[in-house]
RNA sequence: GGGCCAUUAGCUCAGCUGGCUAGAGCGCUACGUUGACAUCGUAGAGGUCAGUGGUUCGAGUCCACUAUGGCCCACCA
């Protein structure tokens, strides 16, 4: 095959994920390999309305990395795919679509029709999101994907459910939930955002029952809601009211009797010291209303219109009445003054629209006796989770956890597995219930099932397990439970990552407890912002598709660069431009590959042949066991950025730079042992190499190793994606050759060195360079002058004995060696001087502070001895260059 | 009101449990290559490591406070 000069990623992306998909390289095989331990990650399922963004770009590339290094490492590995169902979203979606394309609305539709519709919608566009996925070169055993609407899911969410029903852990309650008045919905409180609203703040006089003229003010930013107004609180210790506690106020308009009562919850210093209680409105006086036997009135209709509890006001919008209300108020003399005021306003992430605290019935989940197991994984180290510091804040949410509203008023979703007889009583069954089939309990017919559907996360936190086929026991549960890892985004850990643990410990009982936890790493990703750090979103157009970035620079750049610009635990800016690092090292690979494959003509059909006796041969080699280590336990580790850096240093720095150059001159040489063996090493560092990469940059590996195991005549197609991971006997450090190689580049370092302070002074070339080796580094130039002679800045080099000393303009020092050059004519003497006495000066500050620490009695007693050695080496070192410099600028 | 995170070269960031003359990429300048690499290589300029104090033989690294920016949580009506 030929290889262009330059990568073109489009060239092979499709082609190779194709042939990935036929050979069926992600499914795991049957049986479990003898001995080989389970790498099970399942994909943080995505909506079904979602569209791939960076955030997904960045975490499937982290998921991908692992399961493809596992994979090679021979451990069972498995990536579980699937998308979400997300409730509201997708409702929401199809609801707009049907009003825009037929002017019908749900109701207008019916239920079952419009859920019909619903699945239509998911047939058609649900898969967009899985197969941007495969853009990204992700590895999911497609052949379980799952979705959590699925029939199966319903199965494991009615066990759930009925599970937690039998354990009294589910409780229908009149409760004070989020409304939501344009979807029509309670919504949970991770659903609601504080967004800061510039607002009034009204204070309001209600007259004081039976005591002409006294008034009390009290202050709110919800003058409407006083229709709702059951009491009045004020601070037990708050002399102003002290009297007044006990009295009754007659409310405006409606001339209900409230009492005034003392709480402890009121904050005398805002507004009046007197708040008005709504206990059907307001989160907080609900509290307080509960604590004084307030009665609880809810005027409020569920679009936000008010209702005939509100009097007057009643079928007035929310706004409408604000409005009338105040100006009723101000009529009567009762509105004293209003401020500006600006505060936090509840508003619903789904809708944009501000959340209406309501009172109704719902279905709640009792979560403090599941939350103690969650808490105590984390206790146990059974589940351990990174960045370490969002610990604290799953265990923050925990230990403060309140019961979850697990009811939703929409037709996109679960429904809630319960019936009722024509009592109204109800009970939860596994399986559906017939109409008039008698209640269990009470042998009265059934007449309904409950109209709700359940939360979105009612199903995604049965997502490690129902995935395998929970509450089955099938031999995939058995086989990939507990998984190992779990990467997703900080917003969720409440939501899903919490939710999903107190499952494993609550529900997979027939297990063992330290095989509950359903996984035992999780792994907080990055958040990706913009250019300038503002997170990325949909409504501030400041979004980075990802797929147009692979479109630009492919994959596997996009890939790579992702995981070298992140850190674990640190946000990252990202503009497109940055992906120009990931395009450039991917071109470096494949020219690299290629060089290497052109001189591999002919008949070798064995990597690395021949046993590498010279320098730059076990240098290579030895760098590259370094290397695979350093991956291997990046990778171990999670540090993707680590592990992805050590990569690119090698194989650039190393390998590009180094050693490539150093072997050219030798390629040439045909049939010599020194070119088979410089051969044999390019071909067992390209193929180690590639194998290293693969994680990373799976698709241009994948078609490299092809090509290279080609050239070498060993193809028998098989695929790097199912190789085995590098270790074994060929890979060893060798200390002594990393060493000696040193040596030669920081000599070859100290003559540009001295040259590039020439050049600086002048652009005149030197008119000579000879280097006085010492003995000791005379034998490791004459093992390597001969390749090094090919670096282009060496073959200026002239190699003198020692002993031999030129007269030179100036001297410099390396490894031992001291470096004349003698300068040509026309050197401007006042720059060089000027460049030799910049480094003078930073050299002596340089030993200046190494002596100190010589000197310093507690360093040489207590240091390391090997840092004190490595100190007094420097130090004379430093000397012996500071010495050099002085005598060539009183030279000059 | 609590809590978390950042602040290191013009830009984007590395610097793990304190210990080589503080590094990389991009950008800039110079030179060299253009027979693996519409490039690549080498070198250079550029930093009082946000500030102040402390611990230590030694602090970019640990502690405290301050400043700036960002995020999360919280029922102040």
């Amino acid at each position: 095959m030929e290889l262009e000069t330059r990568y073109d990623p489009h060239a092979h992306e499709g082609d190779v994920y194709e042939r990935w998909m036929q050979a069926g390289a992600f499914t795991p095989a049957k049986e479990a390999p003898e001995g080989a331990d389970p790498f099970v990650i399942m994909i943080p399922p995505p909506n079904v309305t979602g569209v791939l963004h960076m955030g997904h770009a960045l975490n499937g590339t982290l998921q991908d990395v692992l399961v493809r290094f596992h994979r090679m490492r021979g451990r069972d590995a498995l990536w579980v795919p699937g998308t979400d169902h997300a409730g509201i979203a997708t409702q929401a979606v199809v609801e707009k679509k049907l009003f825009a394309e037929e002017r019908k609305t749900r109701q207008e539709l019916g239920r079952e029709a419009f859920v019909e519709r619903v699945w239509d919608w998911k047939e058609e566009h649900g898969n967009k999101i899985l197969e941007q996925f495969r853009r990204l070169g992700s590895s999911c055993d497609w052949t379980r994907t799952r979705f959590t609407l699925e029939p199966d899911m319903s199965r494991a969410v009615r066990e759930a459910f009925v599970t937690l029903w039998e354990r009294d852990l589910i409780y229908r309650g009149a409760r004070i939930v989020h409304w939501d008045c344009v979807l029509q919905t309670a919504v949970s409180d991770d659903e609601v955002e504080m967004v800061e609203r510039k607002s009034k703040l009204y204070y309001l006089k209600y007259p004081v029952k039976d005591a002409a003229g006294e008034q009390v003010t009290v202050a709110t930013t919800r003058p409407e809601t006083m229709l709702g107004d059951t009491g009045v609180a004020v601070n037990p210790s708050d002399e102003r009211y002290g009297a007044l506690v006990g009295k009754t106020l007659v409310l405006p308009f409606l001339d209900r009797e409230i009492p005034i009562v003392a709480d402890d919850s009121v904050d005398a210093s805002f507004g009046t010291g007197a708040v008005k209680v709504t206990p059907g409105h307001d989160p907080a006086d609900y509290e307080r209303g509960a604590r004084h036997g307030l009665p609880v009135l809810n005027v409020l209709n569920r679009d936000g219109t008010l209702n005939e509890e509100a009097g007057p006001f009643a079928g007035k919008s929310r706004e409408q009445a604000r409005k009338e209300v105040c100006e009723g108020l101000e009529e009567l003399g009762l509105l004293e003054k209003v401020e500006d005021y600006v505060h936090n306003v509840p508003i619903s992430d789904r809708s944009k629209s501000p959340i209406e605290p309501l009172v109704s019935e719902q279905w709640f989940v009792k979560m403090e006796p599941l939350a103690q197991p969650a808490i105590q994984a984390v206790k146990t180290g059974a589940l351990t989770i990174r960045p370490e510091r969002w610990t604290k804040v799953y265990l923050d949410w925990l230990e403060n956890v309140q019961d979850w509203c697990i009811s939703r008023q929409l037709w996109w979703g679960h429904r809630v597995p319960v019936w009722y007889d024509e009592d109204g009583v109800p009970f939860a069954s596994r399986e559906d219930v017939e109409i008039g089939s008698p209640h269990p309990k009470t042998g009265k017919p059934i007449v309904r099932q409950d109209e709700d559907v359940l939360d979105t996360w009612a199903s995604s936190w049965l997502w490690p397990f129902a995935t395998l086929g929970w509450p089955d026991k099938t031999p995939d549960l058995e086989r990939f439970y507990p998984t190992q890892f779990l990467s997703t985004a900080r917003e969720i850990i409440y939501l899903w990552v919490a939710r999903m643990v107190m499952a494993g410990y609550a529900l997979l009982d027939h297990l063992p407890e330290e095989k509950r936890c359903p996984f035992s790493t999780c792994y907080i990703h990055a958040t990706v912002l913009d250019a300038k750090g503002k997170r990325m979103s949909k409504s501030a157009g400041n979004g980075i598709d990802p797929l147009d970035l692979i479109e630009q620079y492919g994959a596997d750049a996009v890939r790579l660069s992702l995981v070298l610009l992140t850190r674990e635990g640190q946000d990252v800016k990202l503009a497109p431009d940055r992906m120009e690092m990931g395009r450039r090292f991917t071109n470096k690979i494949w020219n690299a590959a290629r060089f290497v494959m052109q001189n591999l003509e002919g008949e070798r059909t064995e990597v690395g042949a021949g046993t590498p006796t010279l320098l730059e041969d076990r240098w290579i080699l030895s760098r590259l066991a370094r290397t695979t280590a350093e991956v291997t336990e990046a990778l171990e580790g999670f540090r993707f950025n680590d592990g992805a850096t050590a990569l690119y240093k090698f194989v650039w720095n190393d390998f590009c730079d180094w050693y490539l150059e150093l072997v050219k001159s030798r390629l040439g040489e045909g049939d010599s042992d020194s070119a088979k063996t410089a051969r044999g090493t390019l071909a067992l560092v390209l193929e180690t190499s590639l194998k290293l990469l693969h994680p990373f940059t799976p698709f241009q590996s994948e078609v490299l190793y092809g090509a290279l195991r080609e050239r070498l005549g060993a193809s028998n197609g098989e695929m790097l994606v199912r190789a085995a991971w590098p270790a074994g006997e060929r890979l060893a450090v060798d200390e002594a050759a990393e060493a000696d190689l040193d040596v030669v580049r920081e000599l070859v370092g100290a003559v540009r060195s001295i040259r590039a302070l020439t050049m600086v002074a002048d652009r005149m070339p030197l008119a000579a360079l000879v280097i006085a080796p010492s003995a000791e580094t005379r034998r490791v130039l004459d093992e390597c002058h001969e390749r090094a002679r090919a670096l282009a800045f060496l073959s200026q080099l002239e190699v003198a004995e020692a002993g031999e000393r030129p007269p030179a303009s100036a001297v410099g020092v390396a490894s031992g060696m001291e470096v004349f050059v003698s300068l040509g004519d026309g050197v401007d003497l006042e720059k060089l001087k000027e460049t030799l006495e910049r480094r003078v000066a930073k050299l002596e500050k340089g030993t200046a502070g190494a002596e100190g620490k010589l000197a310093n009695k507690g360093f040489v007693e207590r240091a390391d001895p090997d840092v004190v050695q490595a100190e007094r080496d420097r130090l004379e070192e430093m000397q012996g260059e500071l010495e050099l410099l002085r005598r060539n600028l009183s030279g000059l």
